[in-house]
DNA sequence: TCCAAAATGTCTTTTAGGAGACAAAAAAGC
DNA sequence: GCTTTTTTGTCTCCTAAAAGACATTTTGGA
């Protein structure tokens, strides 16, 4: 089993991955692109071979809430493709991704004939149930610099890649995005990225953000 | 299927529950009583025959979370067992509880053997991530009042009883309980309560919440 | 290369609601 | 029934951070 529960295709014995690829169709979309949308029906579940996807709902006022993000090595449009109802969210590139995508009906016929897929698929779903439940005690708990700081530490997992001096989120995020995930606004979240750079825990280069200072970074979370 | 995804023996057929109730062991639990804590090995997954469960985290400072209540005929401790780690959140009996508890080894061994069970699984799982986000999207979205009228309008899935006057939700919760539901104080919970009440939106009877005007509630959603 | 659009930086004002303090009421235990 | 503990009601004060406004910088597209 992987480390990173999330990582789909890297769990599975040849035999299933083939079964899993057999049913695949391989799309790209471009950055800004929507997969799908609210509303629609859930006919397809997508796997990222490279990119990455932010999982959002609106709000009645056009703001975003990003629920999830999504990134190479993970399925996406999962969950809704178990329930008869229609998408409650939208699913959009953030760069240019390719995915394969694998109609529902076809996914769980998959699940049928292999067992022990399905069982991967519940330690995917449970993990990200783990997950959630953890933002929604770090959006009870902490306030705008503790949960910033958080998530920058939990990209880690999924965007670090270590560099001379220090370690590079490998993501480029706006001030809007980060406030529409962390819960916040853009000025509060320009503010506090400033603190934390003037603070020496992080620095930008090439638009990416640089942990420099984990254990001072992780001070800022109370 | 039943209409609640979480019903979960309902949803099975007979020989499927038979496998599930051959490896269970009926337990009991007192009210206010902990059935698994922070740190436990994640042995067991539970049943709700009768009775209802919390489960929350703590705060550094002794704060309550409560990331999710679980209602007759759901499961709890589902999403951690299939993960090889610590629990991370403690499951307490709000009232005298029922349970059947099922060792972990043995549930996943009957997931094996009956593979339409673990799609059922993911269906109870996917269900509660979306749910969770909702709670995201809730946390971030609507001020005090408004995720307290969406949480009272949301108990009357699993907590409902239509009586003369409106619908009953038939759970006894303090106001400690509610503020660590929605994410706020025990005070602002009182206050917003009684704001309900004097525009009878609500009433209180025996101690459990009445909703008497549920379009009214609706409006205070914003 | 230039221009329009997007993103960032930095003010200032405003307010929801957290948190403390204490009295009153209700419930639980003996 | 009586006492202790829990829960509720209602103040007050105070701060984090939302939200608006606008200048500046950066970016991406033609």
């Amino acid at each position: 089993m992987a480390k990173n529960l999330d990582q789909f295709l890297l769990s599975l014995e040849p035999s299933e991955e083939d079964a899993f690829r057999e049913n695949a169709m391989p799309l790209v979309f471009k950055k800004n692109h929507n997969i799908f949308a609210n509303g629609d029906n859930p006919d397809y579940i997508y796997y990222i071979e490279k990119g990455r996807v932010t999982i959002y709902r609106l709000t009645k006022d056009g703001n975003t809430v990003t629920v999830a993000i999504r990134h190479p090595g993970e399925l996406f449009g999962l969950a809704e493709a178990f329930m008869e109802k229609p998408r409650k969210c939208f699913a959009q590139a953030i760069e240019t991704t390719s995915v394969l995508a694998v109609r529902t009906e076809d996914f769980k016929n998959i699940l049928r004939i292999i067992p022990e897929l399905s069982i991967k698929i519940n330690m995917v779903l449970a993990n990200r149930l783990r997950r959630a439940e953890g933002i929604i005690y770090d959006l009870i708990n902490y306030n705008v610099s503790g949960r910033l700081a958080r998530f920058l530490l939990g990209l880690q997992e999924q965007c670090g890649r270590i560099c001379g001096t220090g370690v590079v989120l490998d993501i480029k995020l706006t001030h809007n995005d980060i406030a529409a995930i962390i819960g916040s606004t853009r000025q509060s979240v320009t503010q506090t990225l400033n603190e934390f750079k003037d603070e020496g825990c992080i620095s930008i280069e090439d638009k990416k953000i640089v942990l420099l200072n984990k254990r001072k970074l992780q001070q800022k979370v109370y």
